[in-house]
This record gives C-alpha cells, sequence and structure tokens, in this order.
DNA sequence: AAACTCTGTTGTTCTGAGTCAACACGCGGC
DNA sequence: GCCGCGTGTTGACTCAGAACAACAGAGTTT
C-alpha cells in the first residue's frame, strides 16, 4: 500500500442515521449522486428526510479494503463521500479486471439490482467514507416520489451510455488522454479543479481499466509529458494542455 | 441489401392501441421484455390493460430503415415484436461503431433516458416490427406500480452488466465464441432454437460490435468450422459443439 | 450475357501493443 | 546502515490482428 493511514481503528465503523454533529454533510451532499432528487425534493421538507431515514454513514474503509464482494446478497447502493473506490471482476482464470473508479459524490452497485447480488469487488483505494442507500427502503421512495424514481432511471442510464464508450477500439493514446479528461471533468462536477489531481489508483489498474499493459501507460503518459499536455510527478498529474487532449479523447468520449 | 421484402408499403404504418386481430400477441407478449412486468400485474386485471394502453403497434421497417436517428428527442422505447435491430453510434469521425443487436423481445432505448436524446441509431436489419413504449406514461405506470417499477430498474440494471463483457480484452476467437453463444442463449430464452439460427447481421456489423476486423470475423469463423465447432453457410449457422464454443467465450460471458 | 455492386473469403505484409526482462526509486522493518 | 518489497520506468523482442489487395459468388441492371 502507498499510503497506510496512521488511524487505528482498523474495520469500518458505522452510524445509524445521520450523526448531529456532520459539519461537512451540507457540503458533501451538494456535490452527490442524489443532490438534484434532494434538491428537487426540497430541503427540509418531509421528502428529504425520508430519503436522509434510509441512509447510513459507514466507513472509513482503508486502502484495499473492501466495501462489498463479489457474490454478496445486493441489499444497498454506495455513495462515495470521500476517497475513491475501484470496482472489480474476477474471471475464470482469477484474472482481474476494473470495471471503474468512483470519486465523491458518485454511486456504487446500480450493476447489482438485476442480478441482485453484486458482480463485483469495490474496494477502496484511498480512505474512503460512504453513505449507504438501502436499496428496498429506495425504491419504495422511488415510488411514492417521482421525481426520486426519475432520478434513478437516470443515474441507470447514465451508467449504461458511459459503458459504452470504454468498448469502442481505440489506440493507447485515445485512452489515455479520453481516461485524464473525463476523470478532470468528473473533479471539476464535484467543484474541484479539473486540471489538477491525484490519481489514487496504481498504473497497473489504469492500465487494467484501459485494457492496456501497465508499460504502455508508463510509455504513453512519458510521451504525453515529453509533448507538453501534461505534467505528472508519481501519482499528481497536471493537465496542461486540455484543448488538445480533448481533441485527442474526442472520438472515445463524445457519442 | 441481401432479401428485399416484396412489401409495397415504403414507410412504416402505425396501429393505435392494440389491434382487436392481432392473432399472434399472446404468442410475442409471453417472450416480450415486459412478459414478467405484466404476468406479475396479473393478466386481465386494469394494471394490464394500463401497460396495453401505453403501447403502440410499429413498423414494419424495411432492412436499413432507421427506428430512430441519434439526437432525436427521447419519447420512448421500443420492443422488438419481430426481426431484429441493430443500434449504431457514429463518432466525431464519422465512423460507424455497431453497439448492440437486439432480438424479439428485447427492448431497445434505455440509454436514452439519460440523455433525454437517443445517443445511437436504430437501424432494422430484417423487416422488422416494434412495440411503442411512451416513456412518460411508463414512468407513471411505474410510480403507480412498484412491480413495474422495479421490473425497468432491472432491465437497466441487466444492461448495464452485459454493457461490460463486451469491454474485456478478449481474443477474436473468444469473442467470436462469446458472441454466437450468447446469440443462441437469447434464442433460446425466447423459446426458439439456441443452436441453429440465421445471422441477420452482416460479418462487417459482426466485427465492428466485437472491434474485429471483417476479414478477422471470416478466418476465425472459417477454423471454427474446420474445426468443427460450427456449421455455417452464409448467414445460417448451426452451434456444432456447445460444451467447447461455452468453454471458449467463458472468460467473456461469466462474470 | 456483360457490367456492376455488394458481400464474403483468402493471401500477404505490417504495426501497435503485449511480453519479458532489467533496473530505479521510495518506504518500512530489522 | 542494509535488505526486501511494491511501484513505476525503459529497452528489446514478439505476435495477434489490422490493413491492403485480389478474387469469387450471387443478385440486379442494361
Amino acid at each position: 500500500m502507498e499510503s497506510h493511514s496512521p488511524n487505528p481503528s482498523a474495520g469500518p465503523t458505522r452510524h445509524t442515521g445521520i450523526p448531529s454533529n456532520d459539519g461537512d454533510a451540507d457540503h458533501f451532499c451538494s456535490s452527490c449522486a442524489f443532490a438534484e432528487a434532494c434538491s428537487i425534493a426540497g430541503y427540509g421538507k418531509p421528502e428529504l428526510n425520508d430519503l436522509h431515514c434510509l441512509v447510513e454513514h459507514v466507513g472509513p474503509f482503508e486502502p484495499g479494503q473492501r466495501i462489498f464482494r463479489a457474490g454478496d446478497a445486493f441489499r444497498a447502493l454506495f455513495a462515495v463521500r470521500d476517497g475513491m473506490i475501484k470496482t472489480t471482476l474476477v474471471d475464470a482464470e482469477g484474472r482481474e479486471q476494473v470495471l471503474g473508479f468512483y470519486l465523491p459524490g458518485e454511486l456504487v452497485g446500480l450493476d447489482a439490482i438485476y442480478p441482485e447480488h453484486y458482480p463485483c469487488d469495490a474496494i477502496a483505494l484511498e480512505t474512503t467514507q460512504c453513505c449507504r442507500f438501502s436499496f428496498p427502503a429506495m425504491s419504495a421512495l422511488a415510488a411514492r416520489q417521482p421525481k426520486i424514481q426519475q432520478h434513478l432511471f437516470r443515474l441507470l442510464s447514465k451508467e449504461l451510455g458511459s459503458a459504452s464508450l470504454l468498448a469502442g477500439d481505440h489506440s493507447a493514446d485515445e485512452r489515455l488522454a479520453a481516461f485524464l479528461i473525463d476523470l478532470g471533468d468528473r473533479y471539476a462536477a464535484r467543484g474541484l479543479s479539473g486540471t489538477e489531481f491525484r490519481l489514487s489508483m496504481a498504473r497497473a489498474d489504469i492500465a487494467n481499466y484501459l485494457r492496456l499493459a501497465a508499460e504502455t501507460v508508463s510509455r504513453v503518459l512519458g510521451r504525453f509529458r515529453e509533448q507538453k499536455l501534461i505534467a505528472i510527478d508519481g501519482r499528481k498529474v497536471a493537465l496542461l494542455d486540455t484543448p488538445r487532449l480533448r481533441e485527442l479523447a474526442r472520438c472515445v468520449l463524445n457519442a
């Protein structure tokens, strides 16, 4: 592990309901996957309370710890509050396959609804805290609150659209440019810098996610640096020439 | 076009509601994407009527005709009644990318919910008839009928899971074996033969869908024939050794 | 029946990315 | 300090599949 938290509490801790002393709740909630649903429902109204009552804070999870495992019964969706999660599939031959990376505000577990079991492992990449949304409670609420139902449909459909992107056959350069631009855009949507951020995942994870060899990722990032497209030092990256990167990424990202 | 229907009516025809003389309605509905939702609701009950009232039969569409185009406003989901549909994305460079093939009973358009516009073209590969489900009416019904809401969540989640499959990095042999096995399984789920069926799409479409060159598809199919895994004549294919094919496909298909 | 088009197959060459291997760096433990 | 370990970078070689090209068969058109 690159950085190991000095926090002595090894396992995840659980808080039922919303702690009253949660100072950053408002900040987090404003960029959470359900922010839109909440604001439509109207802060302070009973509907919002309904939504908050089915939420549970879980964590912290230390790097490498699993939030859920492939095969576990599906009970809940998880929104990342802080940190980062990767989801991985282990295929018949035992090879790991990275399906996605989830930033704060994003929702993990939507692909578990149909099989009713999580199809993949969810693994913390950094010290990570989550909101746990009970899915039965969530569906019940969605049935009463059309806006929330609509929101869930949209979240599912959105993930469906982005899943198609990685599927195309693109060069290593295009894939990496798209990866960096996409991460940047997602950080920006969260209100953080979209041009300077930390890659929480190892090069091998990036490579696996993009279906490339780790060596190829190294080489392409090196070339991008030579071409002054990015500055990169370890896991700290800065996008220097977003227009050219976006141009490279265009055929991957745009539908 | 390989086979051109002699049907003189060029454009798609529309029937509002369910024609009373639709002899095969029951047969089709029993294998449609909403069959489960209908049977849960209970045939003959008012809920089923609700569902049927928001359905419209559209078609026939002739091969090459579009059911919807990328960019069209999203109003409805389409279930294939008869024939076959491919969905294709046209990227910035104008290159076509096949996203999926849809058999009778399957639902097209779920990826349009989020963007509120169809992200891709839907093109008939054979003379094709569809059921058109108005999405606003569908959501309204889902809000009243939790089972139907649940069913839609499941359909979305299912498609999300299968989208991950093609994303893996697999050899041409594995991809083609998985493609054939998957098609067979889907035909079988529909009540048709899972080992002998027609490939409605051109080799170039298969290749594009699997992110291979058309020549590679030809060669691999030829090799499969030599190895007596399949018998293939033009677009008619028979799976001769499903166990071995399934073994080949294993790391692609199984999660 | 010749010319054309569309689809599919086969042969040859070429290349992007994988694989194997060596090595550099930072970090924690002894 | 030294060692081991995980992570990342770089170089040399290999290979699966792409690209290019030629051609065959089946329909259509003239």
